[in-house]
DNA sequence: GCGAAAACTCAAAGCGCTTTGGACGACTAA
DNA sequence: TTAGTCGTCCAAAGCGCTTTGAGTTTTCGC
């Protein structure tokens, strides 16, 4: 049933059909009545290629995931992300279209997206410091929002973010209140914005506490549950192991719990952690009593602000650039307690 | 840059210019080299819409993914299975259309992809035992893959699917084996088709080595973390505790061990475990000796084969149904060992 | 009861592509 | 030479929608 055909079975000519379906003034309520029914009746729904031909607008978004040749991963994060997304571009009559490409093609795959005219709209995910998408999107003209920053892009664009850098200079000092001297920073890839800024945060949480920072207490890599673990266990199986920890997601968390546990420490009491929590829906932090002590923000809020902004910027693409920063609580749980030895 | 401008900047018909850009053999070699030349400094592709339009194709596959509105999750192996797919598609010139919908709006929601002529075929995930949306997609005709089975309907579709039957029962009697007698099941929600195989199997493997099986030791639900952890608790904290148990994903497995550990047991030693495990990126099991002993089965390869078959399905919707069974291994890891106390 | 405004409806053009059905030379075979 | 065959290319129709500009009918004020 296409809308000639709708049009043909009322009676009505094309226009007016198509007009009533879209909530046009120049058509009476009874004709208009008339169509929804017939349309409802025949399951009639306008073909998107065509109007989005017509119309100019795609009524989509693009969302690009980028695979490292080297590392190959999928964030988990995404999937709560898009989640949260989603419900802003259903309300709206946006709808989806998802990429995966390799960090070789991915310049290539953002200008076919924009000359194809496939999407009106993109989401940058998990921008490098100085990522090359924004200038590369600014340059194409394609309206964007990156869900982070790129501190050391000089252009101005819309994003969404997390005070990543407060939150861990905000733990960093909660940690060292605690009596904690020697802590651990078990970190994302740092090339990515988020992780660099975090370790921002917990160099300054240190040294406003007039604390120095040490280079074996730091990693950086891919937030996987065994490099969480690795990077765990090392710290604590050396000669000056730290008393409490700092690490960038859940699961790197739960690895770091795995090789603390294996040698024989307890949480909370002889070792401490503070996670960040993206609030995983797998990984539900606990509720009341959180088994770890966290910075809490949800990503799936973030999807819906990234969301909300990237159709605002649609409709309004010469505005100045909007941004947002979201902050993250410190959610008490039992990961933290006290240093043990303050004084040694 | 459109078609037409190519054309004239060429000095050629669009049609010379499309039939160039599409492979036809009624141009000469000499002419395509100039049209692809051409098209590749002014960055020009075709415009999706127009071409969709046109050909009646829209060269992207649909994945619709559904939220209970009492679970509101994301699986997290979405996001494996997409970049598996991903790769297919993408060498056959397809993109994703993703959407998000709440049980309540699914059936509404495929009519309406198939209404709106958005998709030229779909992918089923987590199919229910009586999953209603294979009659639907029958009846609507959109050609689909279903990611495992609805053994309760008696339609005929494509599926790709892994042996978990098979898996589970062979786990269970590897356990047996070892001396297990009380064996846990920690398993996902068993309104799904691949938990209830999974328990199918588990059960199947207790009776064919003469082992009755006991509701305390079977669980279902959503699989989180803390699910895990809650279900493990309460199992070994119980007067007669398993000695073994079979967990339905990493995921589950974790909460597990983390109650396992909590009681100052020691896994693979007092207590036995084996994971099914879709290897998911952030929780590579091990490379040699795993963590865990663990069903494997990559669902990221799954990913790849569903696509596959749902492109051939596309190209020969009325050729009889295609379906594919995986098998998972069973990877021998530090979890499991034998009972201390097989007689007891 | 008349003219003008308001209410309703429509024909046709256009979005950018593919594809059908030729047209036009240049080449081969008889 | 003539007919037939390729090899190249093109004009125009059509995919299903929106939207402009206009036509027709109804309503209303005086």
């Amino acid at each position: 049933m296409n809308l000639k055909e709708l049009a043909q079975s009322l009676g009505l000519s094309p226009t007016t059909v198509s007009r009533a379906l879209n909530g046009y003034p120049e058509v009476s309520e009874a004709t208009r009545r008339r169509v929804l029914d017939a349309a409802d009746a025949h399951n009639y729904r306008p073909d998107t290629r065509a109007t989005a031909l017509a119309t100019g607008r795609a009524m989509r978004i693009g969302h690009v995931i980028t695979l490292s040749s080297r590392h190959e991963m999928v964030n988990p994060v995404f999937a709560d992300f898009i989640t949260g997304a989603s419900e802003v571009y259903s309300q709206n009559g946006y709808d989806i279209a998802l990429s995966v490409v390799s960090d070789a093609e991915e310049a290539a795959s953002y200008r076919a997206l924009a000359a194809k005219r496939a999407v009106d709209g993109i989401v940058v995910h998990a921008p490098r410091i100085d990522d090359p998408r924004i200038d590369l999107l600014n340059e194409i003209g394609l309206p964007f929002v990156v869900h982070g920053r790129a501190s050391a892009v000089a252009a101005s664009y819309c994003w969404v973010d997390v005070n990543n850098r407060g939150a861990f200079r905000r733990a960093t000092e909660f940690l060292v209140d605690l009596g904690h001297r020697r802590i651990g920073l078990i970190n994302g890839l740092e090339q990515l914005d988020f992780a660099m800024r975090r370790r921002d945060g917990y160099l300054a949480g240190l040294s406003a506490r007039g604390l120095s920072h040490e280079a074996a207490l730091m990693t950086s890599d891919e937030m996987t549950e065994s490099y969480g673990y690795l990077a765990a266990r090392r710290m604590i199986g050396s000669d000056t192991p730290p008393t409490a920890i700092l690490a960038a997601s859940i699961i790197v968390a739960m690895g770091a719990r795995r090789a603390i546990e294996e040698r024989g420490l307890r949480l909370g009491r002889d070792i401490s952690m503070i996670a960040h929590d993206d609030e995983l829906s797998y990984f539900d932090n606990g509720g009341v009593e959180p088994n770890f002590t966290a910075l809490r923000s949800s990503v799936r809020d973030a999807g819906r602000r990234v969301a909300e902004m990237l159709i605002s910027r649609i409709a309004a693409p010469d505005d100045p650039p909007l941004s947002e920063l979201l902050e993250a609580d410190l959610m008490l749980g039992r990961s933290t307690g006290p240093a043990l030895h303050a004084e040694a």
